[in-house]
DNA sequence: ATGAATTGTATACACTTGTCTAATAATGCT
DNA sequence: AGCATTATTAGACAAGTGTATACAATTCAT
């Protein structure tokens, strides 16, 4: 579940002096460009976050929860970034395929955090995180699909099975990194 | 340095009573299939080894450096299985190349921990680890350039620059992991 | 205002880690 | 035998870790 999708907060209580937002700020900071996830300790990031360290557990039951909230915000915001560059592709007559692996390469080379951490992920880390990361590559699959049948229906020209087209895009674009 | 090209030991004082093979040995078992080097202790192995924490430095200067031996060794075991493969190879005139990558698959595909390590190091791991597994990767480059060179001076028939050639394959085969 | 609910903190415990020091054990040389 | 040399160990230390318990602070509903 994502940070942002999570239960409603309650109406009564104390106000929370701090956000799963900034933790996972904090974490990423920590974790910069080359470090791992699971390398890092609660104490660790609550120190980065300026908490104690016990009030870590009112916002994750785990860092391991953290760093799985992590991936997945790695992944959507990754989606929704490959999604504005698809936009951009209608509007320059350019191929979706092509435009997605582009920004996909930009990102690469860019310092964004986020792609790193999703290929580091996916092929060390527990077997947890390997299997966020694999979902969060199925949503890439599906959406890159949805577009692909979009395609094959306007010009009527595409072969029968988008699908298997996308998801052999995605691994093949992924493995690449 | 790999452990059996070190310095001769002197002739007198105790014997030791465990070897760095030993301690090499301990750590392969404790990393298993998806555990990285990195991420075992010091006191972890000599546990595992029987030995107390203190008589590790004995045999290594740090964690560190048993991990480059580890990486050292696998590479030298790897460069010789498949040197056997080519051996092979000329026996039943099956390309040179072509067993090579059958036997780095098979390899990929069995429990023999040396291939994942070298491929999980060459990922994640620090800079120094990094730096030995594209040495190990440079002595299968030479390899094969040399087995490259010598079907080129008796077909006469290769190309030109067996050495590009040779690098190419061995950066490609070694990206598919 | 009173009490319940929620967030944050302080303190403490048991554990692991790397490494230092000093002591013991075993071997070869003279 | 005695001595030098080396390997190994035991014990201790400071630092780091996750987390349990108890408490203070803040907010809302009654």
């Amino acid at each position: 579940m994502s940070p942002s999708e999570r239960a409603a907060k309650p109406t009564v209580g104390r106000k929370a002096t701090i956000s799963q937002e900034q933790l996972i700020a904090a974490a990423l900071r920590l974790v910069g460009p080359h470090r791992s996830i699971s390398s890092l300790s609660l104490r660790e990031i609550t120190r980065e976050a300026g908490i104690a360290p016990n009030s870590f557990y009112r916002h994750f039951k785990s860092t391991d929860e953290l760093a799985i909230c992590v991936i997945e915000l790695a992944g959507s915001t990754l989606r929704k970034v490959i999604g504005q560059a698809r936009f951009r592709a209608q509007e320059r007559n350019k191929g979706i395929v092509r435009m997605s692996v582009e920004t996909f390469i930009e990102q690469l080379y860019d310092d964004g955090p986020y792609l790193p951490i999703l290929l580091r992920e996916g092929v060390i880390g527990s077997d947890r995180f390997k299997h966020a990361v694999r979902q969060q590559l199925s949503f890439f699959e599906q959406e890159l699909t949805e577009d692909l049948i979009a395609i094959a229906a306007r010009s009527a020209l595409s072969p029968a099975a988008p699908a298997l087209i996308a998801r052999a895009i995605t691994r093949l674009v992924f493995a690449m990194g």
